[in-house]
DNA sequence: AAGGAACGCAACCGCACTCCC
DNA sequence: GGGGAGTGCGGTTGCGTTCCT
């Protein structure tokens, strides 16, 4: 049986100074070879494993370290989203940072993030506990609260603390509204005030911002429940950097468009959103088929990008830009 | 100022895989 | 094909630092 590192009086613990001088030293000249002979021919008291580690991990010269950017956080949640928890297969995507690094990162951080914004960090999905209940009474003050600033609601969007703080409010609502969708009947005005609010802040939230929350969250799902209906249109265009170019690709993607059951802000190509009355809210099986439509594209990553952009598109937004966005969430693991 | 709690990160552990004999 | 050595990888631990009361 092989003995540990300590019965065998090896070091174990920090790495001081000298050990890695000793280490890079060795490694510059002859390069590592094999690490269980490394240590000794290289005067170290370490198993050639914790050798390895130290290099790899630390003293390699191509590491970067310090702060991770946005961009390096976002690739991160997209690439975990897509591989899980395989923190060497996330590392290659990102050049000079080590799996040891990334894992860290997002055990201290990016999980927290994700949590504190009603994300599962492990399924990328919106949080589906009842804790999120205890978010009620605060959602439907924004509710009431949305309903009275619906005449601008770019204006609206500036007066909101941060983006953030909306998309965390918008995916907390659409666990809201997943939890109440198991019987619509009980509470319908919750029901009315939880789907105006949703609305109004997907409304709100200002362009550059939705395309980055959207980007950091590949498994973004949008509403699904009663009370929205999705509608063909008859002129929608997807095509990026010009809205007017109804060219072949944009119909070939061209998808069902969102319409509210709620009050509509009164900005923003109002034309192209057709507003009408909601869907009997007591009567869940009034949902509309075309929900599955939807339903088919979230099982299709490039659909699901071209039905969010007609989506962006039919509310104004910049679309070449929210692309450019998209693509880097879905680009990896396909 | 002091003590405890929380946090962040380097390092370790053990399992799995690949390669070679 | 079987077994051992070497290596890679993800999960966990331990400890130093920072924050909070």
């Amino acid at each position: 049986m092989a003995r540990s590192p300590e019965e065998s009086g090896l070091k174990k613990g920090p790495w001081t100074p000298e050990e890695d001088q000793k280490l890079v030293e060795y490694i510059q000249r002859h390069g590592h070879g094999s690490w269980r002979a490394l240590p000794k021919l290289a005067g170290l008291n370490r198993c050639g494993k914790s050798c390895r580690l130290r290099w790899t991990n630390y003293l390699r010269p191509d590491i970067k370290r310090g702060k991770f950017s946005d961009e390096e956080e976002n690739t991160i949640i997209n690439l975990h989203s897509v591989l899980g928890n395989k923190w060497s297969a996330i590392a290659t995507h990102l050049p000079g940072r080590t799996d040891n690094e990334i894992k860290n990162f997002w055990n201290t951080h990016l999980k927290k993030k994700l949590m504190q914004m009603g994300i599962d960090p492990v399924t990328h999905r919106p949080r589906t506990d009842l804790n999120i209940l205890a978010n009620l009474p605060q959602l439907l003050a924004a509710a009431n609260l949305s309903t009275s600033l619906m005449n601008n609601p770019w204006d609206n969007a500036l007066r909101l603390q941060s983006d953030a703080t909306q998309l965390a409010k918008l995916h907390l609502l659409h666990n809201l509204l997943q939890v109440l969708g198991t019987n619509p009947t009980a509470l319908p005005q919750t029901w009315k005030q939880a789907t105006s609010l949703e609305h109004h802040l997907l409304w709100t939230i200002k362009p550059t911002n939705l395309a980055q929350t959207l980007s950091s969250i590949p498994s973004f799902v949008p509403p699904q429940e009663p009370g929205f209906e999705y509608q063909a249109m008859e002129n929608s265009k997807v095509c990026a950097g010009n809205n007017n170019d109804g060219d072949e690709l944009g119909s070939l993607y061209a998808i069902p468009a969102l319409v509210s059951a709620s009050p509509e802000p009164s900005t923003v190509n109002q034309k192209e959103k057709k507003i009408e009355p909601a869907h009997d809210i007591s009567n869940p099986s009034s949902t509309s088929t075309t929900f599955e439509a939807w339903g088919e594209l979230m099982d299709d990553e490039p659909s699901f990008i071209f039905a969010m952009a007609n989506l962006i598109i039919n509310l104004g937004f910049d679309v070449k830009k929210i692309m450019v966005h998209f693509r880097v969430g879905f680009t990896y693991g396909y």
